[in-house]
DNA sequence: TACTTCGTTTAGTAATTACTAAACATACAT
DNA sequence: ATGTATGTTTAGTAATTACTAAACGAAGTA
């Protein structure tokens, strides 16, 4: 007895969620992303309470964090006044644009925390030697987080980033 | 009236205390990463519960997890029964240390069962439109975990992922 | 031996996060 | 206008996670 479609779906759909979990992310969202991956067709909100049993209300909010993310992409039939997902399949387009997004999250406030730590420390420089070794950890930090940031603009910047500039980037490392 | 240095630390240790989370780890793990980043010397257990507020209890779990991803290291001094931890201060290390460390994680688990999906499919075929469809896309995905896989393979096995080395993917990637 | 000094584990609590159910808003159709 | 089919927001609940307090264990010391 082969197995059916829908039990393979369900699996790789409960794979996702864990994978989403594991990155911070809701597993719901997870679960959202992978039935619309597995769909031929663009789904409708009420396609997606049906298969992953969620509501309403969680799938509006989570699809669009989804969307905010260029994860799914929304879309309109004409004479149809439904919503109507598909997912990204281009998995490198989705990271470029998770990245992008990223630029302008909370993540980067934090950083900025930083640098601003830094600037303090700059205007009312006190010679010591305890002072000295917490500016320059602080210093060596940023730095860390300079190259992480151009390394992300870099990525963002590229029109394509496939499976070829990966392997262009496992060249040089090696 | 400069800014004084326990002042600086605060603030600093604060903003980690975010980054931290928004990784997806307690702020906690932040916070006691910082405070030991900032210290010039080791620091013991009750040093760390001082210069958080954590209890005893909690940081000594979450040491544990900063030491197996390999962002602190325990020490200890002869004629001491105190272990003694300071921050791994090369974070290209660190991340090393990471990627490693998520190797055999709940993550690769879940990326596991996405091959298991593929090669279930190959097992029972069947032939009919929305079978491809699906097989195609789980397809596409494995390749890319694939691609990723390869690449922390190759960045854990760097001896030294360096700034030189980042601005060398900067080059290729230009 | 009993007494200290440390780290760990555990059982319970507080805080956070993900989700539901239902009210609401909008826009189209009659 | 009124009704209907949609998506969104909201207020509350369930589930999860981070943490505390306190018991425990281990290992040294008197």
């Amino acid at each position: 007895m082969p197995n059916s479609l829908t039990k393979i779906k369900k699996d790789f759909t409960e794979g996702l969620s864990q994978i989403s979990r594991f990155w911070g992310f809701p597993k719901g969202m997870g679960a959202i992303f992978a039935v619309l991956y597995l769909s031929p067709t663009p789904l409708a909100l009420d396609d997606i309470v049906q298969e992953t049993g969620l509501t309403k209300g969680a799938i509006s909010t989570e699809i669009r964090a989804l969307a905010r993310m260029g994860l799914v992409h929304r879309s309109t039939k004409l004479g149809d006044r439904k919503d109507y997902y598909e997912a990204e399949a281009d998995f490198y387009a989705a990271i470029r644009s998770i990245l992008k997004e990223r630029q302008n999250s909370e993540f980067d406030r934090a950083v900025r925390s930083v640098k601003d730590t830094l600037t303090t420390m700059e205007a009312d420089w006190v010679e010591n030697e305890e002072w000295n070794f917490v500016y320059e950890r602080v210093q060596a930090l940023q730095a860390f987080f300079d190259a992480i940031d151009s390394l992300t603009k870099a990525v963002v910047r590229l029109e394509k980033l496939g499976i070829s500039n990966v392997t262009k980037i496992l060249g040089v490392l090696k």
